[in-house]
DNA sequence: CGGAAGATCCACT
DNA sequence: GTGGATCTTCCGA
């Protein structure tokens, strides 16, 4: 079965997504994401590092000041579901929407851990035969392409179909480590705020590490 | 309608 | 450490 514990894969309730998007980002670390595909693979992955954006007062956040556009209708749900975007014009990047419906807030997931079908992770990366610590899924384009993930996903429920996240091993408070965003420099002020959550130290963190 | 910038990653020096 | 890839999105004119 999944991880150790009995009920490692089982589902979250609704509510859990609903709350305020840094509640949430905290809470999503040490949960599986689980993704199946059509052709039968079940894949399972760990959040390691996730970062939070809070909607219309978050200038990091692509619904800043309002902002609502095709892109980010998604963002505007009821926490829950997926918001994937296409950056730089060949990254993708996964969101778990959070809070109530009209907030607009949600959680980047920068890193995974691979559980389960990693060697089809690593075949989805296109690695060569050395991989490293962080190879495959840290990083928010890197996991996407791990786990193939992409717009088909967008608006997507993550309680049910084929990306689901599931209550996993839940992380101790003593091994939470915080930060501020990666890439967010044009945001002032909210640049600095402390949104960034990992798992202390983790191998699979994106760059540059918080440590422990 | 044009152009600038982007919640990134990789190769190269 | 730096720059290139690659293209959607968004804002201003």
């Amino acid at each position: 079965m999944l991880g150790t514990s009995s009920t490692a894969g089982s589902v979250l309730p609704a509510a859990f997504f609903r709350r305020d998007a840094e509640t949430l980002a905290r809470d999503l670390l040490g949960r599986y994401l689980i993704r199946t595909t059509s052709d039968g693979v079940r894949a399972v992955a760990r959040i390691v590092e996730t970062e939070a954006y809070l909607g219309a007062r978050d200038r990091a956040s692509h619904a800043y000041d309002g902002r609502r556009t095709a892109r980010t209708e998604t963002m505007y749900r009821q926490g829950g579901c997926a918001y994937v975007y296409l950056i730089y014009g060949m990254h993708h990047c996964l969101n778990v929407v959070a809070g109530p419906r009209e907030e607009a807030q949600a959680v980047l997931v920068r890193a995974i851990d691979p559980i389960a079908a990693r060697q089809w992770m690593r075949a989805n990366r296109s690695l060569g035969k050395r991989v490293g610590p962080g190879d495959i899924g840290g990083g928010p384009g890197k996991l996407c392409q791990a786990l193939r993930i992409d717009r088909s996903l967008d608006g997507a429920s993550l309680l049910r179909g084929r990306l689901r996240c599931v209550r996993g091993e839940p992380v101790a408070e003593t091994e939470v480590a915080r930060g501020p965003r990666i890439g967010v420099g044009y945001a002032g002020e909210a640049a600095a705020w402390p949104l960034r959550f990992a798992i202390a130290g983790h191998v699979e963190m994106s760059r540059p590490r918080l440590p422990r």
